[in-house]
DNA sequence: AGTGTATGAATGAACG
DNA sequence: CGTTCATTCATACACT
C-alpha cells in the first residue's frame, strides 16, 4: 500500500539534550522544506495557557540521567481535540502527508512534531482496539459485520439527545469549567489534573462511552483503504477557541442527522478533517452529507464541549471488528505450534524459556464460573490432587519421571490441559515420551547447617550400576537406601554394589563436612 | 495461530462504574453469571442496550451523581498474593490471554478487570526495575565490598539466623498482628508499609541479606562423573515408606510418593491448580504422596511462623547437559557475564540471562490473613509441595518445560475451583499460593560440570522476604526466576527485592567458579 | 490538617 | 501492528 507512513518511528531520536526548554519536539521530518517549521510555540506553557507547566520538570537539570531528557510531547487540550476529531472522522491512520498537515494544524497550539502525531494515531488506534476487545470480550458475539448502525451490539447508535446521553456521564459543568479539555476519550488528561475538576470522573465517563463503542473499532477496522484526508482549512483553526467554547456550536451538533450513518472512514474521507476546521457554518451547510461521525468529530473538535458524549454515541456506527475470535485454539495447536508459540512469546526476550505454557487453558475445563465451592473432592479436584502429587513425585525422582509420566492419566482431568500436555509430549519436548531414559539412581544428599538450622538437600542422578564413592559427600557421609537401610561401602567409601537403577539413596552429610 | 493472542497492550480502561464496594467479601462473586463479569465493560454494558440510556443500564449508580467516578481498583490481599505469585513465578508480563485468566481468578476475590491486571503487571515490573536501578546505582564493580552508598543498599549480607529474617520490607509486626498479607515487596501496600521502609534504600537496609550457605554451588563435592540421565521410572519409588535417613531432616523428607509422575510441565499446569484445589481431605488421603519438599514446607510453616528459618530441601538431577544447555550457548556465556549483565540492569541483561532459562514453578503460599489459621496444615503443605515440585520439575526438565508451563495458566485453572478450599487458603495457591505463615522461597542452584557434563541442582529454602546474596553461590552466580528472567541484584550481589514467598528461583552457577 | 509514599491508571515513545 | 518501556497523573493510606 501506499501506506506511506509506515516506518517512521525510527526517525526521531534526537536527543537534544536538554537544552531547550521544553518541548522540543521531534519534529522530524518535517522536512524542512515545507513550510512549516516554525517552531513557534515554544512552550507550551506559554502559549495558551495551559497551565501546567510549572511543575514538571522539564528542565533539564536533574541530572541523573543522561543527556537526554527529551520531554515527551504533551498534547494540549486543543490539540487533543483536533486529533480526536480527526480520528473519529475516520482518519484512523493518516498517511504521511496527512500527518504533516495535521501537525501543522496542531502547531498552532503548541509545538509538536510529526512523530508525535504519528504516535498519537498509532496509540489511539491500538488502544481503542484493545479496549474494545476487552470490553466486548464476554460475549463474543460473532456479529461479524454488524452494521453500521447497529453497530455492534449495543447499540447505541442512537443519537442521543444531548441531554440524556451526556448527562449521565459527563458532567456538563465540567466542561464549562475545564473548558476544552474534555474532548473525548483521551483528552482529559491534559487538562485536568487537579482535583478540583476531577478528571477522571468526567473524563472517564466520557471516554468510556466513547471508547468502547464508538470510535475506534469501527472505523478502524473497517476500511483501511479509505483514509481520508481532511483538508485542512487554513483558516479556521485559529478560532478554535472560540468555536469551542461557544455555545452555539454545540447546538449545532444536535442538529445533524443522526440518522444516516456511514462508516466513519468514509466520512472522514469526505471531510473528516475539516471537521475541526470547519466552522459551524460549514457544518450547517452540509449537514446532509455529513455523517454523524463526522459530525461528531467536528463537534468534538470544534466545540467539543459538553456534548461530546453525545456524539460519541453516534459514531458508533460502523464498527465491528470482526476478528473477535481468531485466537488459536489450543487444541489444534500442535505441539509444535505450541512450542513455537511459546517461544515466540518470549522470544524476543530470548529464547525460549518461557514460562507459559501449557497448562493453560485450563479455563476451559472446570468451570470457572463460580461454582467454586462445591465440589470438593469432586473428581476434578481429586484428579488434580493426584496430578499434583505425581508431579511432585516426579520432581523428586527425576529419574522416574518422565517416562512414566504420562500425563494422560493424571492429567486427564482437564482435558484442555491434557491436550496441551499431550501436545508437548508429542512435540517431543518432554523427554518422557520420546526418549527412554537411561537408567539411573538418585542420590539425595541431606545436610543440615546447625547454625542456620537449614536443611539442604541435593539430589544427584547417577548412572545406575555405577559404584558411588560416598566420600565424595564428605568423610562422614553415610549412604542409605530409601528404607533407611545403610548401603555397604568399602573402605574407600565406594559402594560395594552398584547403585540400583531407579532407586533412591540418601546421603547424610554434615555441613561441616561438606564444607 | 499461535500468535494471535499474545499480549495485549494496554488500554482498556474500564470505567467501572459501579464498582461497588464489593470489596469486602471475597465471595461476592457470586455473580454468577457468567464467568466473568462485566467488570469493566461498561461498554459492553451495552450489551444490552448500550449503556446509554441514561444510565440505566449500568446501573451503576451513576445515575445518581456519581459520587465516584471511578474508584480505582483496590486489590484485595488475596488478589495481591495471587498476582505476586504469578509475577514472581516468572510471568512478568503476561500475554493477553493470560491476563484474562488471571483476572478470572482474581475475580473470585473481588471485582477486577483485565485492565487492572494488565496495569498491575506493568507497574509491578516497571517499578521493580526502577528500584533496582536506584539501589544498585553505584558503580558497577562493586565486588564484594560493602558499599558506599549509604542509603541504599547496604548490602549486608548477613546470615540470618532464622529469626532475623523476618521481614524486611514488610512490616513484621504486621504479620503478627494483622497478619495480613505482606507479601513481599509490592504487596505490602495492603498491609501497610510505608514509610518505614521507604524507598529502595531503606528497604534494602532493612532487610538483611542472608548469606547462608556460602558454599553454595555444591555443598557437597562434586560428583565424579556422573552422567546421568534421569530416567523415568514410572513408579519406582513408590513406597511410601519412609526413608530417609537423617533424623531431623529425615523427618522432613520422609516419604514421598510415588505415585504417578508426570513431567514437570505437567505439573506446572496441574499442580498449580490442584494445589489450591485440594481439600484437606484429599491431602490426608494421600499423605504418602507428599514429597520431601512438602514436608519442608510444612516445617516451615509449622515452625516457621515467626521467623522463617531457612529450610531447604531438594533435589536434583543431572542430566545431560548437553541437551540442556546447549541451546543457546549457555556455554559461552560466562556466568560472569551474565551477572554483570544483570547488574546492568535492564533488559538486556535479562535477555542474556534468559538463556539459562529454566523452568518452572512456583508456588506461593497464602497467607491467610485474618482468619485463623487453622486450616490444617494441609493445604499449606500442599502448597509447599507444589512449589517444590515445580522447582524440581523445572530442573529436571528445564528446557522443555518451560515452554509450556505457564504458571498462570495453571493458576487460572485453579481459579475455578478455588474456592472451597479457599476457606483454607485463600487464594490458594495457585500457583503461588501462599502460605500463610511460613513464607519461604525456594532457590534452586543449578551447576554444571563441564567435564562430567553433569548438572547438579540443589535447592534451598530461604525465608521469604529476605534479601539473598547471590554471591554466596559464587561470584558468577546469577539468580533467575523461573522464567529465566534474572533477578535484580545490587552490586554486592544482594537482591534488590526480597525473595518472594512461594517463589522458586534458580541460581546458575558455573562449576568452575565453584571449583 | 498536611505531607509523602505506594501504587493504580493513562498515555507518549519505541522496538520488532 | 502488537507489545513493551517510561513517565506522569491521581489517589489511598500511613505517618509524625
Amino acid at each position: 500500500m501506499a501506506s506511506p507512513n509506515r516506518h517512521w518511528p525510527s526517525m526521531f531520536r534526537s536527543n537534544l539534550a536538554c537544552n531547550i526548554q521544553q518541548q522540543q519536539q521531534p519534529d522530524m521530518n518535517g522536512n524542512g522544506s515545507s513550510s512549516s517549521s516554525f517552531l513557534l510555540s515554544p512552550p507550551t506553557a506559554a502559549t495558551t495557557g495551559n497551565g501546567k507547566p510549572s511543575l514538571l520538570s522539564s528542565g533539564c537539570e536533574e541530572g541523573t540521567r543522561n543527556p537526554e531528557p527529551k520531554p515527551r510531547w504533551n498534547p494540549r487540550p486543543e490539540q487533543i481535540r483536533i486529533l480526536e476529531g480527526i480520528f473519529n472522522s475516520g482518519m484512523v491512520n493518516p498517511p504521511r502527508d496527512e500527518i504533516r498537515r495535521i501537525r501543522l494544524q496542531l502547531q498552532e497550539y503548541g509545538q509538536v512534531g510529526d512523530a508525535n502525531v504519528f504516535y498519537w494515531f498509532q496509540n489511539r488506534k491500538s488502544r481503542t482496539k484493545n479496549k474494545l476487545r476487552a470490553a466486548g470480550h464476554h460475549h463474543h458475539h460473532g456479529r461479524a459485520a454488524a452494521l453500521p448502525r447497529a453497530s455492534a451490539p449495543p447499540s447505541t447508535n442512537i443519537v442521543l439527545p444531548s441531554a440524556a446521553a451526556a448527562a449521565p456521564l459527563t458532567p456538563p459543568r465540567r466542561h464549562l469549567l475545564a473548558a476544552t479539555s474534555s474532548s473525548s476519550s483521551s483528552s482529559d488528561r491534559s487538562s485536568g489534573s487537579s482535583k478540583s475538576v476531577k478528571p477522571a470522573a468526567a473524563a472517564l465517563l466520557t471516554s468510556a462511552a466513547i471508547d468502547l463503542f464508538s470510535p475506534a473499532p469501527a472505523p478502524t477496522t473497517q476500511l483501511p483503504a479509505c483514509q481520508l484526508y481532511y483538508h485542512s482549512h487554513p483558516t479556521p483553526l485559529a478560532h478554535d477557541d472560540q468555536l469551542i467554547t461557544s455555545p452555539e456550536s454545540s447546538s449545532l451538533l444536535l442538529q445533524w442527522p443522526a440518522s444516516q450513518y456511514m462508516p466513519a472512514t468514509e466520512l472522514g474521507g469526505v471531510f473528516g478533517s475539516s471537521s475541526h476546521t470547519q466552522t459551524p457554518a460549514a457544518i450547517t451547510t452540509h449537514p446532509s452529507t455529513i455523517s454523524p461521525s463526522v459530525l461528531l468529530g467536528l463537534c468534538n473538535e470544534a466545540l467539543g464541549q459538553h456534548q461530546q458524549e453525545t456524539m460519541d454515541d453516534m459514531m458508533i456506527t460502523c464498527s465491528n471488528p470482526s476478528k473477535v475470535f481468531d485466537h488459536h485454539s489450543m487444541d489444534d495447536m500442535s505441539c509444535t505450534d505450541a512450542v513455537s508459540a511459546v517461544n515466540r512469546d518470549d522470544e524476543k526476550a530470548r529464547l525460549g524459556l518461557l514460562h507459559y505454557g501449557i497448562g493453560v487453558t485450563a479455563a476451559a475445563n472446570p468451570a470457572p464460573h463460580h461454582h467454586h465451592h462445591h465440589h470438593h473432592l469432586a473428581s476434578p479436584v481429586h484428579d488434580a490432587v493426584s496430578a499434583a502429587d505425581a508431579s511432585t513425585a516426579a520432581m523428586i525422582l527425576p529419574f522416574t519421571t518422565t517416562a512414566a509420566a504420562t500425563p494422560s492419566n493424571v492429567v486427564a482431568t482437564s482435558s484442555a490441559l491434557a491436550d496441551q500436555l499431550q501436545g508437548l509430549l508429542d512435540a517431543g519436548l518432554l523427554q518422557g515420551g520420546a526418549a527412554p531414559p537411561p537408567p539411573s539412581a538418585t542420590v539425595v544428599a541431606v545436610s543440615r547447617d546447625d547454625e542456620t538450622m537449614c536443611t539442604k538437600t541435593t539430589s544427584y542422578s547417577f548412572p545406575a550400576t555405577m559404584h558411588l564413592n560416598v566420600k565424595m559427600f564428605g568423610e562422614a557421609a553415610v549412604l542409605v537406601r530409601y528404607s533407611g537401610e545403610p548401603v555397604l561401602v568399602d573402605d574407600s567409601g565406594v559402594t560395594v554394589e552398584p547403585l540400583q537403577q531407579g532407586a533412591t539413596y540418601y546421603v547424610l552429610v554434615s555441613e561441616e563436612a561438606v564444607h
